[in-house]
DNA sequence: AATACTTTTGCAACAAAGTTGCATTCTTAA
DNA sequence: TTAAGAATGCAACTTTGTTGCAAAAGTATT
């Protein structure tokens, strides 16, 4: 179990280092999409944070973690799922739900965006979902 | 045609200033959504800065315009049609697309989000659906 | 058209967020 | 164990966003 966050690591080809394991370990924890902010409050008396920044930047071009639009200039991030980070693809084909009250981001990773039909001329990369509202724990 | 953006501004029970109006004038003529930072090299010399924060922060609120989520940390605006503003509700029910070749967002007014069925327990209250890819003019 | 009242603006100062270069330290692989 | 390469921390800086307050502009009324 301890293990988890360096088999990440090297299944991404990355060097073990301190900081990346606890910023690992920091989402492992977390049951909720982090932003910067979040996690420089859970460990920026360990690491810089320069770093938490660069690792971040890591993780995603890895796909290790996957970002989340947002309207408030807090883009938040989450970990990948296994299909995720094993086939090199991105699955970021679920949605995404932030609660007004707790304010607390999720993956909804059982709801699969429905695809849409776009004009003529547009050819779809990539799409992003999410939706707002009140979520199970704050109802 | 040059009273279009008093018209808004009375519609929605503000005073016209030439800051409003001359920041409505830039969404009017723009074909892809702004952010603050469009807006302000294109009127920067003439206002503040601090006055087109708290102009689209107004526009905001009065439903003039809406918000479009992104990953990047750069949210942007766009005008609101018709039926938005009048209404006093939003119907921002339709499907935004970035390209990611020219870098515009724009709105696809004809394009509706589909509905998606919550897990138990979750209320939707808004709903944001970004697509990246290639537009027509790219293409 | 002038007045009084309210709203908006600009300025200054500040706080927070993000970036870059470089020297030092840590990882990895031989 | 060591040499080469990668990651980190630090410092300095740029950009972005916020707040309070005085001055200016807009609105409504007479």
């Amino acid at each position: 179990m301890k293990k988890q966050g360096e088999d990440i690591l090297k299944n991404s080809a990355l060097s073990v280092t301190a900081s990346r394991k606890r910023i690992l370990e920091i989402f492992l924890a977390a049951d909720n999409a982090l932003a910067h902010q979040d996690i420089e409050t859970r460990c920026a008396d360990q690491y810089d944070r320069v770093t938490i920044y660069r690792t971040l930047q890591t993780f995603l071009e890895k796909g290790i973690i996957h970002n989340i639009p947002s309207t408030d200039n807090m883009v938040r991030y989450a970990l990948c799922n296994e299909a995720c980070t094993t086939t090199g693809h991105h699955h970021d084909n679920h949605v995404h739900f932030r609660c007004d009250q707790c304010g607390k981001t999720v993956c909804l990773d059982d709801v699969i965006i429905p695809s849409v039909n776009l004009p003529r001329g547009f050819t779809m990369k990539a799409i992003n979902m999410v939706v707002n509202g009140i979520c199970k724990s704050c109802k």
